[in-house]
Formats: structure tokens, C-alpha cells, sequence
DNA sequence: CAGTGGTCTAGACCACACT
DNA sequence: GTGTGGTCTAGACCACTGC
């Protein structure tokens, strides 16, 4: 799988596409990576959907021709890229944003509690919903051209009947066509898990810029605060399967009585 | 080293100490496990040191009578907890703040342009650094008793001559005695590389809660802002091995060329 | 060239979940 | 019991670094 080859010793000359970008990366990759890869290309295609399993350990290593520990490499990497869940004793999982104990996976606020259990479930309130053609930035964020269809969401999430976060939500029109405000009300559960179930995008991984800005008088409305008390402001960028964007979300959150929390290593 | 025994029949009782606290978990700890375990001994005491070359894998092996690869699986822990780094062909080195590719390992703040080398190194202000009495709430923070003497420190970092962070750190006295604002300002490189040459301890792991808030006064002044301007507040506890609570920082984040970015996954 | 980490294999056995 | 992932071993070979 990984022959060097390609001598310039042979009377005809090599091909120039192949010669010219000499490879500052001899393009060599390990044999885990590229059944990463595979296994990464059966997900992408839907053969393994969130919350099912994919086959057995030695069933894969039989499909690729390799050793179990070839495959068990590879998976132990997705594993920690939280694109699979191994389970021992029952098999290794697609990731999924359903049926998963914490609520929001992405969501980095906390109470000053420090306790999720103790403000209940949160109330989710969706403003808007409408379909506009993207800005010029939104449209960079999301990796389309300016002017396509995007779905734009507005909702509030409420904490102990509390406003706490004001979200604005853009995500492209093609993919997440059907997709309405009594849809949004209706799904119980992550909003990432009905994007998973009824859309079939399951958010991989997301980017955040974090700053702090003051509030305009439309956003204090809605989260029933002062055009002078300090806000979050949270951009996030989450990414489907192979990095591709799939939603970009603009949060304020409200820090009186949460706060982000993030741990560095 | 992993016997469960211990079975009530025989005729004496069993140490009540060992049978009183039924193990939930049946105490089963894999053999790489315990080596990860020992290897972190050796970082501890300074049988290793920051930027040095611990031992090779084999020899490690023959240390700890194990096979090479299950030294190489507990290296490979320690690694992705960025406590070592693996060069390869060159040996596995314990991981520092100094002599690191990027300065500040723990600062999430990046200019707006996304490059970090545009603004050029940061200008560093030490404004005060006084040995006080740790009040109820850092000395909870830091783990250690109220009143017992700590090392306040104040600074201010400027980007391309524009105060942009404003920091108040706490250390405990008694592991940073001798610590002095001539020392802080004659060094060159990160703080934390400071720490850890001079006082011998390495941050590994820090936790931050960040909220939105405006600036007093004071705080106003040494940041060259208005009481208008909303601040990010991050707050961060900075461990040692093992989890130990070395330092308390505060800092007040400028965010209007500056974001703090953070990746989920 | 020798020494180091990185990959790959094959086989044995253990811990766990389900039936 | 059977099947799954988890651990451990031993040995071979590859890729990188520096002498």
C-alpha cells in the first residue's frame, strides 16, 4: 500500500504531476490510518448510523485484511475524536448526540452551582425561523457562496424560567430543507440531535470566538436584561463528518448566574 | 499484583479494615496503569526533568519488568496529557513551558487576524507583587488554610503597545519564598517557564470559569479602557502533577482585537 | 551505523454484557 | 457459554535522528 516506486532511472520520463510538487511529506501514511480512513468513509456514507454499532473488531480486520490491533489502532483514534464509543463486553458505537446523558454536548455554561441536575431541564423558546440568502461573512463561515439559502433560527433557552442564552442559529438551506419552527418546537431533545435523527448531520466537532459585548436594546428584550449588563458573546462553527461547516451559531450568554467553563492540557 | 482473595470462609475473620469499605470497583487496575502510576513518581520527586530525556522504552521495560509495549501504552497516556513528548528517533522528553514553539501555552487569546506572529511578543508590566494573607475564597481555591501567606501578583500585557490583559495572581508562599518583582521582571520567556526552573513546579492542567463583566475604576486605568467596555473575567486554577491547586490567576481580557478561542470536540 | 520511537502481527488471556 | 472489547506479550520490521 505504500510503495515508493517511481525511479527516475526508466528511459521515459515521469510524469510531471507526480515530479514537480517534489513531496516535502513523502506521503507516507501508517496502515491504521488509512482503515481510519475506510471506517471514516462507511460513516460519512450512512452504512453505520449514530447510536448503532459498527462490526466487531476482528469482523473489520477480517474486511480490511489487517490484524485486530491494526483495527483496534485506528478505532482507538476515533475513539478519542468522539466519533465512536467503545463499550466493553458490548461493541464499539457511533457517536451520537441523542439518547447521550449529558443534554448539550457542545454547551460549555454551567450554573455557579456547579450543578446540572440542580435548574432542571432548560426551557427553549424558538423566536424565529425564517430562510434568507447568506451575507458575505455568514456565507465565508460556512464555506458557500454569498447569496444561497440559509435557515435562520433565533431561540432563547431559559434556566430556572431565567432567560440565560440568546442564540441566533444559520445553517445551510439545501441540507436542512424541511426544517421549520414547529419542527424545532416540536422535536424533544438536542437541536444536534434532531439535526442527526431527521437530517442526517451528526456534529463532529465545533470552534468557538469568545468575547464580551454589551447587549443592543432588541437583544435585552428577549433576554429581559439592560443594554448595560455585559454579555458573552459566543461564535461557533460546528463541523460535520471531514471538517465540512454545517452551522454557524451566534450565542449571548448571560454570566450573572452561570459561567463558561473550559480546562486547558 | 491484582489478587482478589480474600474469601470470608476460613475460619479466622478477615482484616476488618480490607473487608469494611467493600470495593464497588473491585480494585482492578491494569498493569500499564500502575507503570503510568510509577512513571509519574519519577516526574514528581525530579528523577526527571522538565526538558530532559527520560528513559528509553526498552529500558523502562527492563526497569519495570514489563514488556515494551506496555511501557509504550502508558507513555502513550502521559503523552496525550501533554506530561511527555515523544520525538521520534530521538527518545520521549518531559514536557516544559519553556523552550515551547508556542509562548503561552494557556492563553487562549488570539488578534483578530488569526496570527500570532503579526502583533509580534507581547510587552509584559509587572505593576505589583506583595506577600499578603490568602482571604477565605483563594485560600479555598488554592487548596490551602485562610491566613496563610501567599504572593500576590498584578501585570499588565500589552499587544503591539496596547494593554490588552490585565492579570491578579496568587502563589502559595511557601513554595514560591523568594519570589520578588526584580525576578519576574528580569526573566525572560512565560511565567509558568519561571515556575518551573526556578521553584521547580510544572503547570500541566488548569481549569477556567470565564464570565462577561465591566471594569472598576483602577482596573480601567491600567488597561487604558472606559468603565464601558466589557471585559472577558477568566478566571483559572493552574495544577502540578497530581492534580495540586499551584496558582490562582484573574485576568480581565481586552476582546475588541482580540478573541479567545476554544475548540469542542 | 546504532539507537530511538512507530508500526504491524499473532496469539493468549482477562473483564464485561447478554442470553 | 459466547462474543465483545481490554490487556499483555514477543518478535519483526520501518522511519527518523545523529554520530
Amino acid at each position: 500500500m505504500n510503495t515508493a516506486a517511481d525511479s527516475a532511472l526508466s528511459g521515459v520520463p515521469a510524469d510531471p504531476a507526480v515530479v514537480a510538487p517534489a513531496p516535502l511529506t513523502p506521503a507516507f501514511s501508517p496502515l491504521y490510518q488509512q482503515i481510519k480512513t475506510l471506517i471514516l468513509q462507511s460513516l460519512q456514507s450512512g452504512e453505520w448510523k449514530p447510536s448503532t454499532a459498527i462490526p466487531s473488531e476482528m469482523d473489520l480486520a477480517a474486511r480490511y485484511k489487517v490484524s485486530q490491533g491494526t483495527v483496534r489502532k485506528a478505532i482507538d483514534e476515533l475513539a478519542s475524536e468522539n466519533l465512536l464509543v467503545r463499550r466493553q463486553g458490548k461493541g464499539t458505537y457511533v457517536a451520537t448526540h441523542a439518547e447521550q446523558h449529558v443534554q448539550y454536548r457542545f454547551l460549555r455554561l454551567l450554573p455557579d452551582s456547579g450543578d446540572l441536575q440542580s435548574e432542571g431541564p432548560a426551557q427553549r423558546e424558538i423566536v424565529d425561523c425564517k430562510r434568507v440568502r447568506a451575507s458575505a461573512d455568514i456565507a465565508k463561515l460556512l464555506s458557500i457562496r454569498q447569496g444561497e439559502s440559509v435557515l435562520q433560527v433565533r431561540r432563547v433557552l431559559s434556566f430556572a424560567s431565567r432567560p440565560t442564552i440568546l442564540e441566533d442559529l444559520w445553517l445551510p438551506g439545501t441540507t436542512f430543507k424541511g426544517l421549520t419552527a414547529e419542527r424545532l418546537r416540536a422535536y424533544q431533545g438536542p437541536m444536534y440531535a434532531l439535526f442527526e435523527t431527521e437530517f442526517g448531520v451528526p456534529m463532529v466537532r465545533a470552534a468557538e470566538k469568545i468575547r464580551a459585548v454589551l447587549p443592543d436594546e432588541e437583544q435585552c428584550a428577549l433576554l429581559k436584561t439592560s443594554t448595560q449588563t455585559p454579555l458573552l458573546s459566543v461564535e461557533r462553527i460546528a463541523y460535520t463528518y471531514n471538517d465540512v461547516a454545517m452551522e454557524l451559531r451566534r450565542g449571548l450568554y448571560l454570566t450573572d448566574t452561570h459561567f463558561y467553563q473550559n480546562s486547558l492540557n
